[in-house]
DNA sequence: TCACCTCTTTGGTATAGACCAGATGCGAGG
DNA sequence: CCTCGCATCTGGTCTATACCAAAGAGGTGA
């Protein structure tokens, strides 16, 4: 930051230090290469405390214009990847239509028996084994998103011989011969804690976005379930009826 | 419990601040008729300042256990709205078949002119005007949700005329002999601010889910454009494609 | 009855420190 | 070359206190 915007800031309402910031950030003059300086450093910068300056990037944070990675920093945020959940096309195709550069890391695969909610969304008796797929995703080397499948066992026998790295709608296709059918999901507004929080890098309590997804293949039966959880700030819902529902 | 154990219980409580308000409210202890008691008096009660007591209050309220207004106080959340945004349901109907009572208030009913992103989703050049309706709506007493419609003047002439606390769903079928055709949405979560902020009764900067949707008639000619900001904790989205989407 | 003012209570913002814990980079030792 | 451990970064949490501004309660006067 230059010595004409600190000067600048002289009253120390909240709001002005946080539209300062956002100034600041607008034309570039905090950020370099999308990384912020130091909590301390800004609150020195702004001549406030780290607290108040930490309320400020709490609310820049809210409004999506920057995020956080635990004990990392603060970064500036990039336009938020469109997606829906009603189309079935793998992630790597999604984010290139977009000119965005995706990647997939898979933490685990095993079999697991599914918590009670998950059963019964997958038409199942509490208790039930599915094969568990946990997965996070980059774009543009950020991490997005964090998803738990689950799938079932029965249908897909040697799952975990396959690569779990690529899109399973591909691998569904190719080696199982499935196509998707029917498809229900349900959106949350929740915080990211836990193992999606810790994945994702993120502290816990972050604000995120968890989609539930329930998959069927034509014949209308239950092929997985899909927990995904999203940072806030990184995604945008968008359905088109006119769109076709393959 | 061992001796080990109950060393590290007494030099750490693992039991945090926020998990005991957790509790507390979980049991009852908390809610008095869904308002928890001030801040200085939690404080207090848990021994510790305002600031750590707000910093676990945000956490809560980020997670959907509780809310603030304004100024006003903390208050214990109640379950989630189940909302489908590709349904034209009334509000009153929708809420009605989860047992839960809703209401609507006008805020104001002008003609304006759209803001750019407004006329580009209507497909109207730049500084066309509309009609355009501020309301706010409650769920169970809770305002949950501020509403801004854009509509065509062409199309609804005289709508200032009719009663526009109502549905607006039923008032087109009656009125103007007009059904729903396609839609088209776009969910993204967001601070409130400015106005949605305001008639929401909550401050500047809360989290909420913004939802932006575009109605056309059977015809595809499109009829108006909804601009949704929704209390982050009091809705939840749910979409299945065998639901028929009328 | 009702508009208006005032006082109290509430959350909202701010100061100035301090220590903790995970992330990271670097250097020493294998 | 690689690995391990330590020093040093970062954000995360915390104490203690103060004043401000809006909301709400309650009283006052037309």
């Amino acid at each position: 930051m230059t010595a004409d915007s600190a000067n600048e800031f002289t009253k120390r309402s909240f709001l002005t230090l946080e539209q300062a910031i956002r100034n600041d950030l607008a034309e570039g003059r905090l950020a370099v290469d999308r990384r912020l300086p130091s909590e301390r450093e800004l609150a020195e910068r702004y001549r406030t405390t780290r607290i108040t300056l930490r309320e400020a990037l709490s609310h820049l944070e809210m409004d999506g214009l920057i995020y956080r990675e635990n004990r990392r920093g603060w970064f500036v945020s990039d336009r938020r990847l469109v997606y829906n959940p009603l189309w079935r096309t793998d992630f790597q195709r999604m984010t290139r239509e977009q000119n965005r550069q995706a990647s997939t890391e898979l933490i685990e695969a095993v079999s697991a028996v599914a918590p009670d909610d998950i059963c019964a969304l997958l038409e199942q008796p509490s208790g039930t084994e599915f094969w568990r797929i946990r997965r996070r995703r980059r774009v543009d080397d950020r991490l997005v998103v964090f998803v738990e499948h689950h799938l079932s066992k029965a249908v897909f026998a040697d799952i975990l011989e396959q690569d779990l790295t690529g899109s399973l709608t591909n691998l569904y296709r190719e080696k199982y011969a499935l196509e998707y059918g029917d498809v229900s999901f349900e959106i949350n507004p929740v915080a990211l804690t836990g193992m999606s929080a810790t994945e994702l890098h993120c502290s816990d309590g972050t604000f995120g976005l968890q989609i539930v997804r329930v998959n069927r293949d034509q014949t209308g039966r239950i092929l997985d379930c899909d927990v995904e959880y999203w940072r806030h700030d990184a995604v945008s819902i968008r359905i088109d009826t006119r769109d076709s529902i393959p």
